[in-house]
DNA sequence: ATTATATCCCGGTTCTCCACTGGGGTTTGT
DNA sequence: ACAAACCCCAGTGGAGAACCGGGATATAAT
């Protein structure tokens, strides 16, 4: 399971708008991108993607940015990855070998597989993501004292 | 979870192998290439890391070939992925939010979901798969009567 | 209305990896 | 000796990832 740079740019982003979700002024892609050192010209693309697959919404303009779409709870770490992945709906026949015995049980247990990974990356949110870092950053504060 | 062309042309090897193992007569390249149309000279390259991960053995010279160095229902499909795939032993930050609370929750949830994939991968071995292509070549032989 | 501030959209660039090819060299059975 | 196989190293073409840049467009504040 490969993690790779543009999900987690645009998980960190995503977890920047829930923070400031309560209060619903928008935030724009600089100050995401200053705070978890994302460049920000890149990180532009992303939010571009987000806002195609309904994540988030945007704000044009002077005082804009943008806005979670949904509350924090109601966002999976899957749709996430799926939106900036690219879940590509057909994956018909990108293997040659599709259609023999052989490759037909071999791609039955990676699609296995795949489901195992999409299951926990679909019962994590990502208010529980913002959740355990704030419980833990409770802890760093009580070892700190 | 991505099934690549590398692993499926490695497990296609194995299990011709796997079929042949009971008789225990080398298997070569240039046959398993043409059994399940791989390009030879890169199906070479993948039995070599097979074989250096102790999966296969080799015979030199002529008349030699492959075979497995265990049984079949000892080899998982992890072990298969992980030899070909590179189990590529320094992840030390590829990623630069690594020491980031948000990164590491990030990195925590994509360990579980690939630990999931991983386990679904470790429990099925050749063995359980030239077992269900041949009960599902069976199945095809009634229909065809 | 004008201007400053933001997103939006299109493109290019560099880098790495995958899939594949080629040229030899080495071992082994006949 | 000779042919049949594996062994090793090196290169190529395409695709995608990770950027960067130049404008066009929408909007709030003046």
């Amino acid at each position: 399971m490969d993690l790779s740079c543009k999900s987690e740019y645009a998980l960190l982003a995503l977890l920047e708008l829930a923070d400031r979700h309560s209060q619903n002024e928008p935030l724009q892609i600089r100050q995401i991108a200053a705070i978890q050192s994302i460049p920000d010209r890149y990180l532009e693309q992303l939010l571009a993607t987000l806002r195609r697959s309904g994540l988030v919404r945007s704000q044009r303009g002077a005082k804009g940015g943008y806005v979670l779409a949904r509350e924090p709870w109601k966002i999976t770490l899957l749709e996430v990855v799926e939106s900036i992945e690219g879940t590509d709906s057909q994956q018909v026949e990108t293997h040659r070998s599709a259609k023999t015995l052989e490759g037909m049980v071999i791609r039955e247990a990676w699609q296995e597989a795949g489901d195992a990974a999409d299951a926990v990356l679909q019962k994590y949110t990502l208010q529980d993501l913002t959740e355990k870092r704030n419980s833990r950053q409770q802890l760093d504060l009580m070892y700190y004292i």
